[in-house]
DNA sequence: CAGTGGTCTAGACCACACT
DNA sequence: GTGTGGTCTAGACCACTGC
């Protein structure tokens, strides 16, 4: 690899072929002509960084290899590497800061803390924004249900811990939560641990277990909580509140976490803009 | 403008001033360093076609010029035309299809008709996702109140339609629905207009009033219905629901549209994914 | 000052859609 | 085939950060 003599522009014998050739399968002349069977090259090179990224060559908050060395190492152009680089910015994989680098995407930066949660303050409402104050009711061990199972990607019956917190803003009880992780993957997470943390609990995951939450998809409906929600959450139980169901995916769209959430709305909304 | 001569690259005398040089101010190199004062060439060309767009120029669902063209025309070089319209491509604004051309987003066309509605249908439920049955039940001219004439940008008082509608699914009442416009710009939409049109409104709204809808944000809680709106729905009024209440926007961020929706979320849920 | 990301150009060629 | 968007390169220079 090292002072390779680059074609002027050929498209590599790979570019243009299937992002994952299969093995015995037949050429690429041959049947099939509707596969789109096509990936150009900043895909590829996307894929590649993306590997590094899901193997831990760079952590969470670390510089990545300027573009040019990148070109370098995977014998592009820069523009190549930089489209590859700009995908994965936009969805915050990876921050670009203009004169000092790239930096894998974390948590526990500024701009991408509780990126998530899209609970915000009522305009009118004179609560401070401030952050909010947590109360770990549990962390717990038990076997995954069924449809756990499925959802998490798991074999039947595995181990799963299960946390249950409260969160309040200043001092108004205003989320119950319920979370459901892989055990394997989280060995050692306990109430106290999770107490003891600052900040973003997906943060603390990257830390502590290596394990960093890309994206996750939502379901909302309205309910009513359970009497011992409603108790929990300091309401009566005819209360309407938003249910929220969250699946949160590593790399490569690995469902890594669980989440029911109940939210209070009277002081608060979930905002959402639409593009 | 003509055949006029290109620099090399100078990054033209305008390139890398603030996007509108107050007339009256001082110069650039007075005080006031902070600012950013810089904007690049692509986003000038940015400005200037959405200026087109707004302007009509180029119609909803019309194709625009190629990109030489474009790049001609503002005599700058075809990739940064290019970058230009991959922006307006992602917040679309545009929709580029290879081979044929760029074209002017709608809420006609097939990929983009519902963007803006994040209710679907439950896994579980059997009832096929077809298009909703709308009933309008009312579309009245009313004086604007001092907050929607606020919210709308209007002088107070300005008259504004209100529509009201309830949209089913399967024959199940699902959504009902109070939008507020400005009359102006809406001149001679009436229940009639609403109840013979097919598809989305949005797009009424572009064929028949030019108004584009282009983004929009919504606040979501949890909510009773009153009892005539329980009644509208076919529901009893301790049924909790989402209240989604929606701003949308056409070009330059002018808000056309003020929506208050009840979503009954038995059968559906409000879907959200996070990025 | 050097290093990094950001912008811009000019030119070549590929993939796709239509005629 | 022609025209359109899509990819890739090579090289230049600008803007920001920190030594």
């Amino acid at each position: 690899m090292g002072t390779a003599k680059k074609n002027t522009f050929d498209m590599r014998e790979l570019s243009y072929l299937p992002d994952a050739p299969p093995d015995g399968l037949p050429e690429r002349d041959a049947l099939s002509p509707k596969v789109p069977a096509f990936s150009p090259l900043y895909q590829q090179i996307k894929v590649l960084i993306l590997q590094s990224l899901k193997a831990g060559e760079w952590k969470p908050g670390e510089m990545i290899p300027s573009e040019f060395e990148l070109a370098a190492r995977f014998q592009v152009s820069q523009g190549t590497v930089r489209k590859a680089v700009d995908e994965l910015s936009q969805e915050h994989l990876l921050l670009r800061r203009q004169g000092k680098g790239t930096f894998v995407a974390t948590h526990s930066e500024q701009t991408f803390q509780y990126r998530f949660l899209k609970l915000v303050p009522n305009a009118e409402s004179l609560l401070p924004a401030g952050p909010a104050h947590r109360t770990i009711l549990w962390c717990k061990k038990a076997k995954a249900t069924s449809e756990i199972a499925k959802t998490l990607m798991l074999a039947p019956g595995s181990g799963v811990l299960q946390i249950r917190r409260v969160l309040s803003f200043a001092g108004v009880p205003t989320i119950l939560e319920d979370m459901c992780l892989p055990a394997e993957g989280f060995k050692g997470l306990s109430a106290e641990a999770l107490r003891n943390h600052q900040g973003p609990t997906y943060a603390l995951f990257e830390t502590t277990f290596g394990v960093r939450m890309v994206r996750a998809q939502e379901k909302i409906t309205a309910v009513h909580p359970s009497p011992e929600d409603a108790q929990m959450l300091n309401i009566n139980d005819n209360t309407p509140l938003l249910q929220v169901e969250r699946i949160a995916f590593t790399y490569q769209d690995k469902p890594m976490e669980i989440r029911r959430a109940l939210y209070k709305t009277v002081h608060h909304h979930y905002r959402n803009d639409l593009n």
